[in-house]
Formats: structure tokens, sequence, C-alpha cells
DNA sequence: CCGCCTATGTCAAAATGCTGACATGCTGCA
DNA sequence: TGCAGCATGTCAGCATTTTGACATAGGCGG
């Protein structure tokens, strides 16, 4: 090896609102302070939002699939799902077809409100993507899908 | 090529999961299940280890100071601060001397638990660093303080 | 000096999420 | 066929966090 010379090189720095734990819940909790503010005035969560947004990229999906992409527990997702279909944005056949999970589909209703919603959204994101310089947009993305792949064990 | 002539530049990835804030979300939902695991075994949750690690940079932080570093209420704060104070990891004066902010230290058992948990919290700290190129590190810094920068209007 | 504004601490209620537990339905294997 | 293992949906109880509200303390400009 080319002689690692510095002595600490994983955490650099000694101030603990410098390490990567910090710096990313403080951008989790600005993004999810931001996207709070925009989806209340459409009258959604986030977590709603994130369903429907699933959902419309993957009919069909089951209660449990929704939860892990969600990163909720069961309980939670069907909490959601519940209000969801209670608004009548998504529809859930009341017996299961095939296993125990029962698809879930946007309604008409549920789209519309989805496209709705998304450029308000959008907007958000494109906040966050104008304050990062576009060339270092795809490693950003590539370091943190790796920062979760190295942490689910 | 030089020329940007892309129409959407923004938002690349039409994937949903494949944006920045999904990506976040996961990053974060990562770490604060492997933070959570590790720190369950030392008897403390994230917000409880998160005030410490404050308070033994900034000693004398008041509760809404520690509430905003840690991105929760005040009064969310308070729960956690009179956790830490039942514990006898931190102390507070009964009667503030100045305004209504009464100033925590920690205590001597308090630094020592911290310094405790700090080994295990910093590993996994080193196994986020070491799943991203370190040429990069510092970019990943600046990218997520300027995210978050972004959002904070 | 006085009133307005802001910040802080705290209480109560509601919302949200999680843990534990159980029943049901599929799958694979002997 | 029978049975163990596993995934799903759901209920109940608990923990955590937030929203809303109020009282108090200090700063500031009139």
């Amino acid at each position: 090896m080319l002689q690692n010379s510095s002595p600490e090189p994983p955490h650099p720095a000694k101030d603990v609102t410098q390490h990567v734990g910090y710096l990313l819940k403080r951008a989790q909790a600005a993004l999810r302070g931001a996207m709070d503010k925009t989806l209340r005035e459409h009258g959604l969560t986030v977590p709603q939002y994130a369903t429907l947004e699933l959902l419309a990229l993957h009919p069909g999906m089951s209660n449990a699939d929704l939860a892990r992409a969600t990163f909720v527990t069961r309980q939670s997702g069907n909490v959601v799902l519940r209000g969801l279909q209670d608004g009548g944005l998504i529809t859930r056949p009341a017996t299961a077809d095939h296993g125990r999970a029962r698809p879930a589909h946007l309604t008409e209703e549920g789209r519309a409100r989805l496209a709705a919603v998304q450029a308000a959204v959008y907007a958000v994101e494109q906040r966050m993507a104008e304050a990062i310089p576009p060339r270092r947009m795809a490693a950003l993305l590539a370091d943190l899908d790796s920062i979760a792949a190295a942490l689910e064990e």
C-alpha cells in the first residue's frame, strides 16, 4: 500500500456537527420540513405522498411492499393506506386473490391529486438540485446509496 | 459535451427512487436504524446520545438550544433532557440565573457514559466513511450542508 | 418608564410510529 | 399428504413527537 500517512482518515472532524451522520440528519430534517410545509397546503402528509408516488410507479404494491419502500413498519403503513383509502385516493380489494397481500391501486382522484402536488414537490427537489454543482450530482446519489447499503448489514 | 442542451437537468431520473430526496431518506433511515441498534445496547436513545455529544462540545446549552441542534421541538427536547437528568447524566440549575434558559451540563457519569458509547457510535460512522471514496468525502459533506441551507429559507 | 416583541419553559391533547402478538395463507420439503 | 417456515394483515398497548396554548423573562424603541 501506498502508505496512509494520515493517522485519522475516517473522521477527520473533531466537531460532531461536521460528521457525516449529523449533516445527513440535518439535510433530511430540512427536507422533511420543506416537504411537510409544501404538502400541508395540499392536504397530504409526507408518507401519504410517498405512497401515492410509489403506487403510480408500481401499481399493485401491497401494504408490506409500501411499508418497506417508505421505511416504516407494516402497522404504520397500514394506517397511511387506510387514510388514503378513506380519502378515496386508492383502492384495495376487500379480499386477497392470491396470498394475503391486497394490491393497492390509485383511483382517478388519486392520480389527479398526485399530479396536482407533484409540481410543488418537484420544486422542492429542484431547490436541492440547484444547491449542488451539477457535476457532483451523480456522485452524491451514488454516495448516498453506498451509505445506505453499508449500514444495512 | 460542453453545452448543457438537456432540457431537464434538475431531476434527470424518472424513477422516484432515484431522486435526491428518496436516497437521502433511505440513507438517513439506515443510519437511524444502525444507531438505534448500537445505542440500545448501552441503554441510550439517539436523541439522548445526540444531546450528550452536544453538551460535551458546548457545555451550558439550554433546552431550546439543544432542541434546535437536534432538530426536534422544545417539548421533545425537554423530555429527553428530563430523562437524562433523571438518569443522572446531566444537571440543570433549578432556577435560571439570567433569562428563563437553564444551562445544562454533563455530570461525571454523563461524561463516562458518553465516552463508553462513542467507540461504538464512531464505528458506525466509520462504516459510512469506508463506503464512500475518501476523495469525495469533503464534497459530500459540503453538498449535504448546501442542501440543508437551500431548504431552510 | 412603558408597551411591544421575541425567546424560553412548560402543560395538555392529539397525532404518529413502534413493539408485541396473533391469525391466516402460501411455499417447500419430507 | 402433512408440517414447518415464512410472509402478510391486523389488533392492542405503549412510547415518542408534535401541535396548540399559556406564563414568564429580557431586550428595545417610543
